[in-house]
DNA sequence: CAGTTATTTCAGTAATTACTGAAATTACCG
DNA sequence: CGGTAATTTCAGTAATTACTGAAATAACTG
């Protein structure tokens, strides 16, 4: 790790180390990390001295980074490599990785579930297992309609439900006061 | 694994498959899952004769599962041994997860970014990066809130807030009209 | 279209993580 | 206490995942 300011440094190696925990792995989470905090984009080469990683390992991360749509692709003039940085908006870049996540960590799921529901249940244990799977099947098409929720609202709202915080429970209380809202369920 | 419903027992091993992706291996996410559709609560030996793994693998397992909080542990009258199942609610469950994963996911990163923010930025490099930790830490730190106040919400509200979906927008359209909260940010 | 530069693929290997059986420990019982 | 039943630990091994260098492919350039 080649001529690196210390803070970055260990904001890298903690990437490296959190990767397995968020579901990538370390040179991913370094990558990424790097890429972060530069100001430039950086080519493949460039990333790998920066590293001390092989090319070979610094493209297929990429590739990686790529299908999380964590990384962009660009060109500079004049120049044949492929340049990467990472977008700038935080906000973009936290709903990217909940729709990735999502995607990776819940859909595959629900599906499994909701065909597994269209199973008739006929002992006991089948009927107290499916009455399981309906719960878990239920709560995750809750989360998974608020996360579709939260990805189709504009830019100013999300910041206002950001910053709301914990004064959502308040506004849940108006609710009854001002029933703006019917009483059919929502999704 | 022995004597299992293809229902369940497909419901097993696709949590097994799932485990490297929510964090947690295959042996983990399968008895999770065992236990999650069992009516009634399992001991170790029981776990390990129908998913066919040693003891000693369910012991670490169970173990895992309770630094998780996914599992209880509890004793049946006139047996020594340990049993074990999973909460009854699923919105338990979920807060539980939800918990966890910020303090395995998050916390630690969280930590990190505001003692790197405590260096004052020189070179240009350094500024750039201070700005984009910032960014990060804020985010997170926002994140961080949201879930501290979703896990302190009332049974009640949370049924409520789950429920409403996609209708929170038209909350946040509400606020203007009604400004029941300040203009301070929220935290 | 030959030469050059960049990227990707992939087989082999390194590193890490998961799992097992045996031994140690703990907890209970008379 | 000595004996028994249960759980945990841990060293060794198996399985999986990550990484590398070499070769293949692709993309541009004159």
């Amino acid at each position: 790790m080649k001529d690196l300011d210390p803070t970055i440094q260990s904001f890298i190696l903690h990437f490296g180390e959190m990767g397995s925990r968020w579901g990538i792995n370390r040179t991913v989470g370094q990558i990424y990390a790097l890429l972060y905090v530069s100001e430039a984009p950086m080519n493949a080469e460039q990333i790998s001295d920066k590293l001390s990683l092989s090319r070979s390992n610094v493209s297929m991360s990429l590739k990686e980074l790529q299908s999380w749509r964590l990384v962009t692709l660009q060109h500079l003039p004049g120049d044949r490599k492929d340049y990467f940085s990472t977008p700038e908006d935080i906000l973009d870049i936290a709903l990217t990785l909940l729709e990735e996540r999502r995607k990776r960590e819940l859909d595959p799921t629900l599906t499994l579930l909701r065909q597994s529901l269209l199973e008739e249940p006929k002992t006991d244990e089948q009927k107290h297992a499916h009455k399981r799977l309906q719960d878990m099947c239920g709560l995750m098409e809750q989360v998974s309609d608020w996360s579709d929720d939260l990805l189709r609202l504009s830019r100013s709202d999300l910041e206002l439900l950001l910053r709301f915080g914990n004064k959502v429970p308040r506004l849940l209380e108006m609710k009854d006061k001002l029933s703006i809202m019917g009483k059919k369920k929502g999704g």
